[in-house]
DNA sequence: GCCAACGTTGGC
DNA sequence: GCCAACGTTGGC
């Protein structure tokens, strides 16, 4: 599958990504986003890295999952922002997957872009009203268009 | 099970 | 900093 994954660059950006080649994707604290790491996503299924709450929102590189779903370990780290008290060893309420560096956009693919496209890219999560969640499957079709916007400037 | 209050996300 | 749109929590 394809997917969209949502990351704050002063938190971890492409750049970090692009450093560290490949890093857990720790702290998905959401029932919808955390089903989707469990059920659906598989080694080497590719991914719209996205920068969000920043100057200029934007898909800002292609990354692969390099690591299926696996307890997330920081949920029982007392000292972490991600603990979570009510998660046993034994029944692990929230996964991580291991995310690799694939390539960083020459020119991000920005929101306020993205939003000119229209009808190719109706029913893409991204663009529609309410949108939350930091992790989301998006359609193959959507997926090409999306790398055929960053090849066309 | 309902729903108000509260917290979070994320664009602007 | 503001605000819309959710998700979660907890009293009843």
């Amino acid at each position: 599958m394809h997917w969209l994954m949502k990351s704050e660059p002063h938190e971890f950006s492409i750049d970090d990504l692009a450093r560290r080649k490949r890093e857990p994707w720790t702290g998905v604290r959401n029932y919808q986003a955390r089903n989707h790491l469990r059920d659906d996503m598989q080694v080497d299924d590719e991914v719209l890295f996205y920068h969000s709450s920043c100057e200029e929102p934007a898909v800002a590189g292609l990354a692969r999952i390099v690591r299926a779903a696996y307890p997330d370990p920081t949920q029982f780290e007392r000292k972490s922002d991600y603990y979570d008290a009510g998660s046993r060893k034994d029944a692990p309420r929230w996964l991580a997957v291991d995310v690799g560096f694939v390539r960083r956009f020459a020119v991000p693919v920005t929101l306020a872009r993205l939003k000119t496209i229209g009808a190719p890219l109706e029913g893409f999560r991204l663009l529609m009203r309410g949108n939350r969640l930091s992790v989301f499957p998006v359609s193959p079709d959507h997926f090409h268009h999306i790398l055929a916007l960053e090849r066309t400037t």
